[in-house]
DNA sequence: CCTTTCCGATACAACTATGTATTGAAACAA
DNA sequence: TTGTTTCAATACATAGTTGTATCGGAAAGG
C-alpha cells in the first residue's frame, strides 16, 4: 500500500481536495506525528509537549511538523481529533447487558489509548477552552450518551422506576475507574460487570 | 504575630530543631511559596511548573526558593505534603448521614485547594512515583477509608447486607465529581444528597 | 562585637525550545 | 520539461529555564 495519496479515497481520513500539483504529502508522517503527540501528551501534559522531541521521536522533522499544524496547541488539538471513535457496542434490546458491553468497550478504549491521561490533561486549569471542547464533543459525550440512553430503555422497558437518578447514576461508571486510577487501585478484571450491576441497582433495579 | 520563629511552638508547622545562629527564615515565604506551587500544579501540571515564575508570583526571590528546595519535583512534593488535611466531618453513627457528610466535605475541599486539578496530575505517565504515593496517602487514602467506613458501619447495623460490593460503590463517591469535571458538567447543588443515597442503593440500602 | 544565616538583587553559563530560513533532492501535475 | 510542493538536514536568532554564585544589608545568637 502506497504510502502516497491516490485519486481516490481518502487521504489521512480526510477527502482529497482537488489535487495541486507538487509532491504529495506523505500521510505516514501525519498518523506517526499525531500518535507520537498523544503518547506525549498522555505522558508529560500540554506544557510538556515538546515540538522538537515529537518530531524526532515520530522519525520526521520539525518543518514536516510545521508545514501541517503552525503551533504546539492546533498539534495537540489535531491529536485529540483524531482519536477514532472505536465503533461502540451493538443495542441488543437488554439494558443491562447493554451497559456492560459499554463498559468493557470504555476498559477497552481507555487503556490502549491512553485517554486516561488525556482525562487527566483536561482537568488541567490552563488547558485551552477549544482544546478541551474538542476532547469533550469526541470522547466523552457519546459515550456518556450511550450510558444515559441503556438506564433510559431500561426504564422504558419498566425495569427501572421512572425517577431513577439517571443524571448522577450516569456518572459513576467511568467516575468508578478515574477513582481507582486516581488512588492507585487496580480495577478488577470484573470491574465492567460489577459495577454495572451496582449502577443498575443505584438506579433502582433488581439485577 | 511574628512571621519569625519564636522559642517554643513550631515554625511553618513543623516542631522546632534546636535553635540555630543566624538570621531565622521568614515562615510565610515558605506558605506563599508552597500555596503558588499549587496553583501552578493546579494549572499547568508538573512540566508546566517554573520556578522562576512561582518564586516571582510569590514575592520572594529564587534563591529563597533554592535554599529551602533542591530541585522542582522536591518543591512539588512539599506543596502537596504540605495540603493541610482538614478536619475530617464527625461520625454520627448513622451511616447514610455520616456518608452525605462526607461527600459534603469532600464537595468544600475539593473546590478551595484545587486538588481536582491535583487529581488530573497524577494521571499523567511521567509523575514521579513518590510525588503520586504523598498525594494518594496524604489525600486519596484518607478519604476512601472513611467512605468504606461508612459503608460497612451500615454492613454491621444490619442496614446493608453482608454481601454488598464496597471495593466498587466506594469508588463512585469521589468519582462520580472526576466524571462530571472530565465531562464539563456542572455538579447539582444537592450533588452530595442525591449521591450518597444512589450509592447506599447501590449497595443494597433502602435509603 | 563577632559570627552565622537569611533576604533581595543581580549576574552568568549551560541548556532547551521556538519559529523561521535555506539547500538539494524527490515526487508529482500540466 | 517546467513549475510546484514535499522532505530531510542544517543553521540561526530569540527566548525561557536552570542551577550556581556573588554582594550588601538585615536579623538573629553567643
Amino acid at each position: 500500500m502506497s504510502r502516497i495519496s491516490d485519486t481516490s479515497g481518502k487521504i489521512c481520513g480526510v477527502p482529497i481536495p482537488p489535487a495541486r500539483a507538487g509532491r504529495p504529502r506523505d500521510c505516514e508522517i501525519d498518523t506517526a506525528i499525531l500518535e507520537t503527540t498523544r503518547r506525549h501528551l498522555a505522558a508529560h501534559g500540554v506544557s510538556g509537549l515538546s515540538i522538537a522531541a515529537i518530531a524526532d521521536e515520530a522519525g520526521s522533522t520539525r518543518q514536516a511538523l510545521y508545514r501541517r499544524w503552525p503551533d504546539k496547541l492546533s498539534l495537540a488539538v489535531a491529536a485529540v481529533a483524531d482519536l477514532a471513535e472505536t465503533t461502540p457496542p451493538v443495542v441488543t434490546g437488554e439494558p443491562l447487558r447493554d451497559l456492560i458491553a459499554e463498559l468493557t468497550h470504555f476498559r477497552e478504549c481507555i487503556v490502549d489509548a491512553s485517554s486516561l491521561a488525556l482525562a487527566g490533561v483536561m482537568l488541567q486549569e490552563d488547558v485551552d477552552p477549544e482544546f478541551r471542547r474538542v476532547y469533550r464533543e469526541r470522547l466523552v459525550k457519546p459515550r456518556r450518551s450511550r450510558v444515559v440512553a441503556c438506564l433510559e430503555r431500561g426504564i422504558a422497558l419498566g425495569l427501572l422506576p421512572g425517577d431513577a437518578d439517571v443524571a448522577i447514576a450516569s456518572t459513576f461508571v467511568t467516575g468508578s475507574w478515574y477513582a481507582m486510577a486516581v488512588a492507585g487501585t487496580k480495577p478488577p478484571k470484573d470491574w465492567a460487570d460489577r459495577t454495572a450491576h451496582l449502577v443498575w441497582r443505584a438506579c433502582g433495579g433488581k439485577g
